[in-house]
Order: C-alpha cells, then structure tokens, then sequence
DNA sequence: TGCGTTTTTAATGTCAGACTTTTAATTGTC
DNA sequence: GACAATTAAAAGTCTGACATTAAAAACGCA
C-alpha cells in the first residue's frame, strides 16, 4: 500500500485509491486503524492537508470512519445496507436525472426488477407484510391524500413486497432502483380515476400474494407497468401538445 | 445554497451536502460551473481547505471533475452509466464481503435479478449477442483454460445475455449485481465435470434465445442458479469437514 | 490584416506550521 | 474503590504561501 508511483497529478487521489484497493482486497479489514494521518504523510510523502483530501474521498464513499480525540482516526467502516442503500440510490437518480433516459425504459426495467422476486415472495410472505400492504392500500383509497402522500404510500407498498421476497440483496437491488424511479413517477399527476385503477391492480397483488400464486404477482405487476407507461404516454404527449402549440404561435407571430 | 446551520461539527461534511443537495434538486445542472474555491470559501465563511475537503468528497462520487488553470475550477459533473456502474460494483462488492452474505442468498438474488431480462432478451435478441454468447460457450470447451479465463469467459456470457434485452437500466443493475458476486464465485474451483454441466446449461440458454423462447431462457437460469448452489455447498461442507477435523485432533491432543 | 508566439492571469494543487477541539487514558484525590 | 483533574493524541480548522496549469489576452512579425 506504500507505494505511490509519481505518476502525473493528483496525490490525493492517487492515496485515496491506494488505500481504496488495500481495503477491497482485503489487506485491511473491518475496524482496522488506519495511521494517523501525520504518519500517512510521512509514509507517503506529502502534506497533512493532502492525505486529508484522499481521506475525506474515502469518507464520501462510507469506506471509513473517522474518529476524533486520543486512540482514534479513520478506521474501515463496515458498510451496512442503508449506507449501500442510500449511495446506491443518489447514484441511480443522478444517472436517470442527467442521461435523459427514456420513461418507457426505466419503467420496463423497474417492474421486470420488481417482478423478479414474485416467486419467492409467493413462497416466503409473512402476514405482517401482507398487512402492511393491506394498510397502504386503505391509506390509497382516502380522498383527501395529497400527491406526495401517495407517491410515499406506494414505495412503501411496493417496498413491502419486495420485502416479502426476504431476500437481503434482492431487497437491496430493487429499493434502489424502485426509489430511483420516484422522482421519475412524481412527474405523472395521479387524477382520481387513474388512482382507482391503481388501487385495484395493488389489490391483486396482495390478493395473489396472499393465494401465493407467483404468476398472479407478475401478471399483476405486468399491468401496473403497462399501465404507468400509458399514463406517462399521455403526459408526454399532453406537453408536446402545448408546447407545438406555443410554437405555432411564434411561428405566426 | 449558502445557507450552512452551523449545526455540531464537520464543516467540510455539511458543504458537501449543501452543494449535493443543491445537484440532486437540480439547482445546479450539468456542466455548470461551482464558483472557485475561495469564493466559496468566503461564501460558507470557511477556509479554502475546507471547501477543498468538501469539494474531494464530491469528486470522489464523480458529482463534480475540476479543471485546473484559468476559466478552470469545478464542473457539475454528467454521470455516466460506467462510473455509475464501477461505483455500483465497489459498493456491491463490499456490501458482501463485508456482511458475509450466504452464497445462497447472493446466487438467489443474481439469478433471480437475471431472469428478469428474459422476456426481453427473447424479444429482442440480436444476431451479435448471439454470436457473442457462442463464441464464449466454444472458449468455455477449450481445456487448458484457466480458472479466471473461465469466469471471465462466464462474466462476458451473461453479460451478452442481459445486454439482449436493450435495456440501459436494467444493463446498469444487472451487470453490477453480477459482477459484484463473481468473487464469490471465484470461491468455487470449477473441476471439468462442473465445467461440462455449465457448459449444456450455457448451451441451454443460447438456443432458447436463438428460438426467442422465454420460459426456457428462465428455466436454465433457475437451473443454473440451482447448481451453482448446489456446488457452493459441497464446497463449504467439505471446508467445515476439514475444520471438524483439526478441532477433533486438538481436543484429542 | 492575420497568424503564431509570448505574457498574463485565474484557477486548482500542494505545502508548512500553528491553533482548536475532542476524547480516551492516566494520574491524583477523597 | 470511585470520582475528578490532568494529559496526550488525534482529527478539524485556519493562515499564508508557493507551484502548476491552461485559457485568454497582448504582442510581434510578416
């Protein structure tokens, strides 16, 4: 790990990542201290502020901690699923936020994702999630649920039957992108009507992962995909209205 | 975003996710410029190497790149589906060396996640990944190949096979789950009968995409998942029998 | 005038050294 | 032996400086 070959710019980076590939191969383990960050100058040449710098990379990624006072310093953090979870989630919004992808191609990879852990959840569902499910869908059928309201209740509905899978990676892999997808599914306005079929389609889910009947699930889940991607058409095609029609009139103008 | 609470501690922390923040929401959009360190740094009433630290944790989750020299500084950085992918492998990958995920569990959830690409793949399969997937299974036959030409040879496969579906997104999470199990994997040594039985398997899949059949595309996934489960076990069984026995020779001693 | 070269300048990258704050271990006292 | 004061080690921060880069502006020459 000492090494640091003075290739072109960048020490800081350069640390980091040495120390970085250290702790993936495993030559540093969970809750191993790093040196202090005076000897890590010394031992790779450079200023305090500098190894500070490679630190602090390391740091956003929630590779270590660090810890003030006598005895402590920067030590190999365990990372747990939230951390992963979260990280893996602002990665994913920013990826769909800034790469224009298409709705019709997130949604079809969300609900194929969603889809892939319906057998297990046929087999494994507990009562709890089931009631869980059951509960958001009653919240869903409130009248006076704002637009936020039932974009939260439906994460957590769908949240529930990933859950159900009681798979940790699974559950892990899909939260991240069913959470990536949100700020995607908060540009559909949901109107009343287009709730009620939503609300039906979440009913059969529970239904069939009540009956635990796998192909139900999918099918179901096959719909509510289907479905979101129309609205989303609509949208779509509403905002392309407006706005050729905007350009029209400039046109004329 | 100038606001800064001064709430309890690490300045440099709060910064970066005032500025964070300020990208997610979309405040700042991609390609702008961050004014210069010591602007911020009189912005947030801090000192530069404090932005500095800030700015390296922003860095290091590829949100900002920096350009030296005049008209240089920090640009909100375009993420793209590789970073976003190599980010999602190293989180992966650490999330399960460092939980000790069961082998079941992960090789559930890969196999799981990849079948959801099947429908598509069926549908949309193209000549290429085809030929891409043939010509990996010939290499798979070839002997004298290695332990990791095999499971680079196994990586490149599957990845033809999800690259069929057309889908970035799901490309995106499918090929980081992958490649995030493939040290665990690389725990199994793959004698030539395991290869053989991979191998028909391989086989299996390819002529079901060629014939674009979906449910067979599943079927020899969850065959798969099933023998390399299968395998996993001998494996740990034959690990613990090892250690029963020098625990019984050390009580015996 | 126009093009190539040089200079300027604004930015990041790095350094050295000091000071502040936090925290755990040690020592001292009752 | 329990609690309080001391000490020391470490991260966190600041100041101020210098090095390096690279783009823009100025310059010079044909």
């Amino acid at each position: 790990m000492k090494i640091d070959p003075t290739k072109n710019a960048d020490y800081s980076a350069q640390i980091a990542k040495a120390i970085r590939d250290a702790i993936i191969s495993g030559q540093l383990n969970v809750n191993d201290r790093l040196p202090s960050e005076a000897e890590l100058a010394e031992q790779f040449e450079v200023s305090r502020p500098t190894v500070r710098e490679a630190l602090k990379r390391l740091a956003a990624q929630s590779l270590i901690r660090t810890q003030r006072g006598a005895f402590g310093g920067a030590f190999i953090n365990q990372i747990s699923y939230e951390e992963a979870h979260s990280q893996q989630i602002t990665t994913s919004t920013l990826l769909l936020s800034m790469n224009d992808v298409s709705f019709d191609v997130a949604c079809e990879a969300r609900f194929a994702l969603e889809r892939s852990c319906a057998p297990f959840a046929a087999q494994r569902r507990t009562a709890d999630q089931l009631a869980t499910m059951r509960a958001e869908i009653h919240r869903q059928t409130q009248p006076g649920l704002s637009d936020e309201g039932w974009c939260a209740s439906d994460v957590t509905f769908h949240r529930a039957l990933v859950e159900s899978a009681h798979n940790v990676i699974l559950s892990y892999q899909l939260a991240g992108a069913v959470e990536a997808m949100q700020p995607l599914m908060n540009m559909i306005t949901f109107t009343a009507r287009n709730r009620e079929k939503i609300i039906s389609l979440h009913t059969d889910i529970a239904d069939a992962l009540e009956q635990r009947n796998q192909q139900q699930i999918e099918h179901a889940l096959l719909a509510l995909s289907d479905y979101a991607k129309n609205l989303a058409d609509n949208v779509f095609a509403a905002k392309q209205k407006i706005k050729a029609d905007i350009d029209s009139q400039t046109v004329q103008a």
